[in-house]
DNA sequence: GTCTATAACGTGATAGAC
DNA sequence: GTCTATCACGTTATAGAC
């Protein structure tokens, strides 16, 4: 549901809302559109949008190339469906436990931790998807998401803050302590192509090690909090 | 020097001795090379292989788009070449904190606060362009390089067991500890784009931030060894 | 809806004059 | 060394048969 608030937000006019409603009317040829969706899923987040060709997403679908841009126009439009979908997942995720109004500072680490690490483990190439193309791509996307209510001016934002005040948190600016966290959560998806070089894990054992964050980063957060 | 090193391991056959002994001949003509190559570590680090046209490269540099070709052969060995004093660059830096043998564990956390946000302030793209590179292009470079002796079997991970040993740390996975301490070095770096819009930062005061970070790294690690 | 064939275009690279 | 003009190729997208 959430999610669909953050697609209407990037989606220009309403071709969203009426791209549901098409599919709700007739389910029978879902199935080859969602299998060139799911495709262009995988090899966009793992190549990013230049260095796919539509050729490559086809193959990875098993269907024959015209039919992308039947149902697509174009790979820019198929894109664009992907890659809203992956900040509105990413963002959902952050902000349902940012904004929460009944949660304290500690249980939405907790919830981040879990949370976003159970996210990711799913979709583990959306950081590195997402950034690499804001990179390149101009900043197109990203100035159409509500990114400094849902972030900035969060609930969880403004607790740190009296945490700070009640000289329960040393480091007064909450952008390094939001860095911090999401940098302990997040930075081992983006480095795992290189971790696994490193240290000779496949992708099973790189989970567990996940799972083992889970429990820890808040424990290592509120450390960092006092320390000083 | 150090960085010879690991860019005579990166190098097919011996182009990269040549090319430098090439150099040190005739110092005229460094100056279009020279433009050239800068043009292209600019542009390929901020759009990858994949997204930049040579011609976006040429124009960066103000030279004829025949010139990137009588210069360096082709796209692909330009970009090699470009990658390969990133990777050098990004372990350079690591390797000459982790492996020396007179330096303690704090130290070493200081050092590398330090060192890689000022060398990372200098190149703020190249850890996002390593990554997303290894990521599509498969592993070429990655395997090149010797990462296992550099990093896992390093004295900073040795001195780290035997803190473990000596009960003075709690997590006893210097897998974890490692992505903690770079990912408060490193994230930041690689999720700039986004927090530029985040929280409205220009450059200037982002890097301001990354100067704060060297200070409180080590206290923040210190304070996470110990937690639990 | 699905296919084959092909048009239209962008891009990397080179030939050849200067 | 530097330039203009152009080739050769790969890729996106579509026309049109089935």
């Amino acid at each position: 549901m959430f999610k669909y608030i953050f697609i209407y937000y990037l989606c220009p006019r309403n071709e969203f809302s009426d791209k549901m409603a098409k599919k709700e009317l007739k389910e029978k040829d879902i199935s080859t559109e969602e299998k060139i969706k799911e495709a262009a899923k995988l090899v966009f987040h793992k190549k990013g949008y230049a260095a796919t060709r539509t050729r490559d997403i086809a193959e990875e679908a098993n269907i024959n190339l015209a039919l992308l841009n039947y149902y697509f126009r174009s790979k820019e439009k198929l894109f664009t469906m992907i890659m809203v979908e992956a900040l509105a997942g990413f963002f959902q995720q952050l902000s349902s436990v940012l904004n929460n109004t009944e949660t304290s500072l500690e249980t939405k680490i907790e919830l981040i931790a879990q949370n976003y690490i159970d996210f990711l483990t799913k979709e583990p190439g959306i950081p590195l998807f997402i950034l690499s193309e804001i990179r390149n791509n101009a900043t197109f996307f990203i100035e159409k998401i509500p990114i400094q209510e849902v972030v900035l001016h969060s609930e969880f934002i403004k607790q740190y803050q009296t945490e700070v005040q009640k000289g329960n948190a040393t480091e007064p600016n909450p952008i390094q302590f939001l860095m911090n966290v999401l940098g302990l959560v997040v930075f081992p998806f983006i480095a795992q192509p290189m971790l696994s070089h490193l240290a000779k894990i496949d992708s099973a054992q790189f989970n567990q090690l996940m799972q083992q964050r889970k429990k820890q980063i808040p424990i290592w957060v509120k450390a960092m909090m006092s320390a000083g």
